[in-house]
DNA sequence: TATTGTTATACTCTATAACTATA
DNA sequence: TATAGTTATAGAGTATAACAATA
């Protein structure tokens, strides 16, 4: 019964339009939020996306930077920039490709894993204690809506206006 | 597909970790999203934050440079350099309050207007376009979850890891 | 003195363009 | 020549700290 097309929740039918302008709306402020509680976590002083360059370094290590910057959605040069802001920390490691010398290979270093690991429980933790005030049924529903909002960013990059 | 809407609407129970591991997957590629069509917009050029500051100004003419820095959660200088920006790009107006000769009055020019309306059209237009594949039933889901979202966050500010 | 804003400084993110070194 | 990365340059967003002007 959680909503439920057309009865509880949301009352009106929803449209491609409200839609858009409730996502404008939203992900913002929820980005602001996961910054700052990034930027609080246990002195990591991590941003959000160099929290998820660790987090791709650790689920495909040995990526290559171009790898990198395809799962950001950012240049080449920009992915360069991170990850070496990343390695002067000490967090991850970069080393030429033995079998394709123009290729780096870049894998996490021991801190760059624990410091992820904390960072991301942390993190989560501050936002899992926001939830905590919802009700298993508002939760299910946040829930699927993700997933939804997920299946969106993943499908067909320009279902929409996409001039070639 | 995005999720089984057949049944259980999510399947499994949703639990606070598992709903903020979602957010801090989902929301930032979300915001990559909203970053690219912003900066295609009509040719535009607005960053996602300034497209904020001026929906706020809009919103409320006369606003102080403090409350723009509150309602984009930044710190006041930070909000002073985005509001310069825009004047100096002509879109927004700065004048000293004549009651309270401290505060600054900001308010958009005719041209920062129209710019953010034509920006705002544009963007939610790619986000419809690519709402389009979405079934009734799953736009009704994504609608009342981000409802729910944003309930979370405008809900009270630290329920969970707070250090004042 | 307390409040409102600005300046100064420093970093990160990001883009584009030009360059290097492979292949 | 084409590909993988890097460097150079520029501008936006953000923070903190120091300052100015007004109350």
């Amino acid at each position: 019964m959680g909503r439920d097309a057309g009865g509880g929740k949301g009352g009106r039918r929803a449209d491609e339009e409200g839609c858009a302008r409730q996502i404008l709306e939203v992900v913002p402020q929820a980005m602001w939020l996961l910054r700052r509680e990034m930027r609080r976590a246990a002195g990591a002083g991590l941003s959000v996306p160099q929290l998820r360059v660790l987090a791709f370094l650790r689920r495909s290590p040995g990526a290559s930077l171009s790898a990198v910057a395809e799962f950001c959605g950012v240049a080449d040069a920009s992915a360069s920039a991170m990850v070496d802001r990343l390695v002067r920390r000490g967090l991850a490691a970069r080393e030429p490709d033995p079998s394709e010398r123009r290729r780096v290979r870049l894998t996490l270093t021991p801190g760059g894993s624990s410091l992820f690991e904390s960072a991301r429980a942390h993190t989560g933790r501050s936002l899992a204690a926001r939830l905590r005030g919802l009700g298993e049924e508002d939760l299910a529903v946040l829930a699927d809506g993700l997933a939804v909002l997920a299946g969106v960013l993943s499908a067909a990059p320009g279902t929409g206006s996409e001039e070639p």
